[in-house]
DNA sequence: GTGAAAGCGCTAACAA
DNA sequence: TTGTTAGCGCTTTCAC
């Protein structure tokens, strides 16, 4: 043990302690040792297998609990190829993952798996090709099945069962993701419902993951059905970092005959959104209305009274591991790409447009 | 590989597809087979050591390339017993922990580290040592320190570096909380300023963790200051289920001089009290104020009008694996326990006392 | 009923 | 420069 000495300064508590002395794992050999048998029959032992006499059990058991014994996880599952966990690989915790998280947590309950999750936490340039490599790393030891949470899913086949959370299109394995479609289209909806008609979207950046063009599409969609032509002048890109978020509302709301309502394919863009708006002079949702969709429940707070599209996070997380639960239990899949619903949640950053949309001075736009 | 048939109804796609071919993982062997060398040769080049020909190390790498061989975390970690990861042990991964989660994977970016989390997730019944079970199974192998956010922390010694999270009292190992009695006399302290001076404490359930005495002893602490003996009637515990809550709410507001302010010691017991308050027909904060000790950022959105005292959630799992990571360089902590800054947000749920505080009508008492 | 031996995938001495 | 060997902690035949 080491021995420790604190104080209290100003609530805090100071401690300053010896380095703890290191006790040594114990083993099987341990357990064998002190019971006065061999390896195998403590083996036998912990796994419940035939053939060993009740008093050596006991006595084997005794010495377990004595030394405090437990089985190495890692040696066990070099071993037995089963191990009866499941892993979910994420690039990192974050708001949006941590929501899946909570979800995944709640339904690995009850079905007798346990829960890992890891997380990558390198530099973004390690990035590419890390779902590859960890699954490689893990599967087939350690972990029964994954759920990949991760926009590049590699459709080279594993041995391991794998789900993935919103992935890029085309991916070969089961998937779970939400209706980005339908969440754009309603949307729009929304804003044309309440008079618009010149909508802006502020799109996700190129390249970027299956859910972009999918919010595009459905964007469009609505409001051809509205009998309006989609204008190419009101679609701008938006990237990861804020600042060319920023560039593209900017340019959308300065633009001569801007939007009177802006649509963010994302939350982060909508709440920059709504700051470039205000900045120019503009109220929202008097001059401007703004919907964003959501990935990260917590945005509600950050911007209280924003409009958003929201997609059941934790839902999905819940069914990504279900479906992995059916394919571990060798069952096939009634759908391998379960797409589930996203929903508008109306709060104050929308209104009618107004009669005469006021337009913003040049010297602001400049301004910067 | 699979084939599949896919239809879309409802938005949802529907996929039948073949049960997916198994592929069975590649090993050193493999790679060495194939490359005509052995497998401590590979070994060699996987691990950058001397005294291998280049034109072999390319060979090599040229066949793991082509295999997409990655080497198995498992069978590593048996041999070395380094493994670069640090393991969070939680028994639940819900708002609490998941806060937690954020914290500690934003810390342990760029540390050289990788982060798994384990989530028991079993019953309620196997609880009970869960955490010292978890540890054995994986310290020396697979983890080469663990954060415990988890109530009970065994004072037994292992041979891994531990950190532990708000746990019991009297743990011996390094720890991180937060500031629960300086969060308790802000809560009294403020409702005091306001004028109250009936206010009553919903404390947590006895043999709690450690932070329910603190916080009552902060309760107290800042009555005495104020030159007000505490009234024992005005103290009730509350439980983990609602109904407990409900129940000690219910017993503080229909009282005869029942208190014009309640701090509960818990953010969920908070909202219940308010929602008791509402059911006999007493205003918030118009003739109740409320505080609520947070646990769960996202209760101020279940609750957006709550004032709380706020733990700094992130910042302790945070602080958690900087710690680690010390003990893992084989240096000595500064301070072994280290208690963060809890602060006090106010919203709308509290106001000075009604002139003449309104007594609830025993029928409502007696209701239920 | 029990234990010796082989091997899971890998690394590190040591020989060749 | 390379391969052989032993062994991490465990499970599983298969003799005894």
């Amino acid at each position: 043990m080491s021995r420790s000495v604190s104080i209290v300064i100003d609530n805090v508590f100071y401690t300053l302690q010896s380095a703890p002395v290191s006790y040594s794992r114990v083993t099987i050999h341990d357990v064998a040792a002190r019971a006065g048998v061999s390896v195998s029959t403590v083996s036998k032992v912990l796994n419940d297998r035939y053939g060993v006499a009740t008093s050596t059990v006991d006595r084997v058991r005794a010495v377990i609990a004595e030394l405090g014994y437990e089985s190495s996880l890692v040696a066990r599952s070099l071993r037995n190829h089963r191990t009866n966990v499941i892993g979910v690989l994420v690039w990192d915790i974050e708001p949006y993952s941590a929501e899946l998280l909570k979800g995944a947590a709640r339904a690995i309950k009850g079905t007798g798996y346990e829960l890992v999750v890891y997380a990558a936490g390198g530099k973004g340039a390690e990035r590419m090709g890390w779902e590859h490599r960890y699954l490689s790393r893990l599967s087939g030891t350690l972990i029964d099945g994954a759920v990949m949470v991760t926009p590049t899913v590699d459709t080279a086949p594993f041995s391991t069962p794998v789900v993935a959370v919103d992935p890029h299109t085309g991916s070969e394995v089961p998937t779970v993701d939400s209706d980005n479609f339908r969440g754009a289209q309603l949307a729009v909806e929304h804003l044309l419902g309440l008079g618009h008609r010149r909508i802006g979207l502020l799109r996700r950046p190129p390249r970027d993951l299956e859910s972009g063009p999918q919010r595009e599409e459905g964007y469009r969609s609505a409001l051809q059905a509205a009998g309006i032509t989609p204008d190419p002048d009101l679609v701008r890109a938006g990237g990861y970092d804020d600042s060319a978020s920023e560039d593209a509302a900017r340019q959308l709301l300065t633009l001569p005959d801007r939007p009177t309502a802006i649509f963010a394919a994302n939350d982060v863009s909508a709440i920059t959104t709504i700051d470039v708006a205000m900045a120019l002079g503009l109220r929202v949702p008097g001059d401007l209305s703004v919907i964003g969709f959501d990935n990260v429940p917590e945005s509600a707070m950050t911007e209280p009274g924003l409009t958003t599209i929201e997609q059941p996070l934790q839902l999905m997380g819940q069914r990504a591991i279900e479906m992995l639960v059916e394919l571990l239990a060798g069952r096939d899949l009634p759908q391998t790409h379960v797409r589930l619903p996203t929903r508008l949640v109306v709060r104050g950053s929308c209104a009618a447009p107004p009669a005469e949309p006021r337009r913003v001075a040049v010297e602001h736009s400049a301004a910067r």
